[in-house]
DNA sequence: CGTTCATTTGAGTGCCGTCAATATAAGTGG
DNA sequence: CCACTTATATTGACGGCACTCAAATGAACG
């Protein structure tokens, strides 16, 4: 019942799913699993036979270079499925990794085809879900190459706010996103030391503060100029 | 004829088709047109109603910043539809243009659902094909998040020139690509003067060298560890 | 053969990385 | 509940990679 809930909201937010649609994703076979913070689910190289859905906790997939230095992909949370591509890319070019304490769905691949032959409009919403992520790597991709470290640590805050306010887990203009500096450093292509210097100033300057956890934004306003966020590439709205 | 050959060689690279699904590719009704080169395909913001096949010659996509900064996403070549994802995500959130002048295909959402629908295999190898589209964008997150500049660029060249290969464009050490340095700045998030530097760099070094559109490798395995180069991001093998 | 675009090089600057040390928080066992 | 350990956060000093500004050279094109 819970796991099928976060599978549905996301899928909810994809496409419009008639009673079958539904129907069919509640009798999905789904492997429920708890796991502790910092563990590997996918390795790069791995072959996996099925899929991952975030049902509770928080999951982020990385790659890392040769010298051993990780660049975070995306940060997954409750609904999500991070990798859904091994459906079609079977050998997988990067990790998947608890963050946190998880409750993780494994649906194997098999189900999941029989779910997409069966019903058409899922497997269009399925598409279309990893269509978003890449959208979402676009837009990291223009993080990365043209902003400078603040706007990127900005964009960043209010992706996740904005990702999490999807599945109503942050609301007005806090959440909780238990994550280290070093996570947003991995994450944003900084070093540990300057995430620092870049929360201290965002915090001097009255736009955003985090503390253990727990980000509050102060000035989204001008936060969002700063960042200059525009939420168009999340692609929430699934009439466009 | 030509027109559908780039398509089939591609389609072929992500799954094996049969002569049934041959057949379906080569009925696509495709509306040719040729371009000048830097001209506007799809907008950000545009509600496209088919999709862009790069037939003959190169396509850039891009995002641009509030400041008018350019991010260039990827270089796209023959075979490649570059703008495949717009069938599930209706607002573009990006640019496509011509980097040269070329020949494209304009082929309906309408004729491609059509298609997808008949033809279960081609649908995946479509779906495959953005898969694969989104593997890249990652690899160019970890090249922007945790490479430096000559790193960047060696990356950059031989991931370009394994995609010429694989569609019978690049022999041995060297190839075409008719880019500027500002392109190469634009898609590695580095500035002119600095690409400048580094190309000289890999010229003195005896790695690489570009003039006037030509590249030659001029010590693939240096180049390869200096660029961490690894093509198992490109999944290349439709078998795996 | 002049205009324009692309490449190249130099000088100076700054953002951000590394190294190092300290402070604070969190977790663990006695 | 308090020593002890470890993880995380914070701050300073210093250096370097890469940016900006500016100018010169070379290639392309009408």
């Amino acid at each position: 019942m819970e796991l099928t809930s976060a599978l549905l909201t996301k899928l909810r937010a994809l496409a419009e799913l008639n009673d079958d649609d539904v129907g069919a994703i509640q009798s999905l076979p789904i492997n429920m699993r708890n796991m502790p913070a910092g563990q590997s689910i996918v390795r790069q190289g791995d072959h996996p036979t099925g899929c991952c859905l975030c049902v509770e906790g928080f999951l982020v997939r990385w790659k890392a270079t040769v010298t051993g230095k990780r660049q975070i992909m995306g940060i997954h949370i409750p609904g999500d499925i991070p990798d859904l591509q091994s459906l079609h890319l079977h050998v997988s070019d990067h990790d998947l990794s608890t963050l946190t304490a998880c409750t993780v769905g494994l649906i194997s691949h098999a189900a999941l085809r029989q779910l997409a032959h069966d019903r058409p409009k899922i497997a269009d919403a399925l598409w279309r879900d990893t269509l978003i992520e890449a959208a979402m790597m676009r837009e990291r991709v223009l993080n990365l190459g043209q902003r400078h470290a603040a706007q990127r640590a900005a964009n960043f805050f209010l992706e996740m706010r904005s990702r999490l306010a999807a599945v109503g887990r942050a609301k007005g203009n806090s959440f909780h996103l238990p994550i280290t500096q070093q996570h947003i450093g991995e994450a944003l292509g900084m070093s540990v030391v300057h995430v620092n210097r870049v929360l201290k100033e965002l915090r001097n300057n009255k736009l955003l503060e985090m503390q253990r956890g727990k980000i509050t934004i102060l000035d989204e306003r001008r936060l969002t100029d700063l960042g200059e966020f525009d939420s168009l590439y999340l692609h929430q709205d699934p009439s466009l």
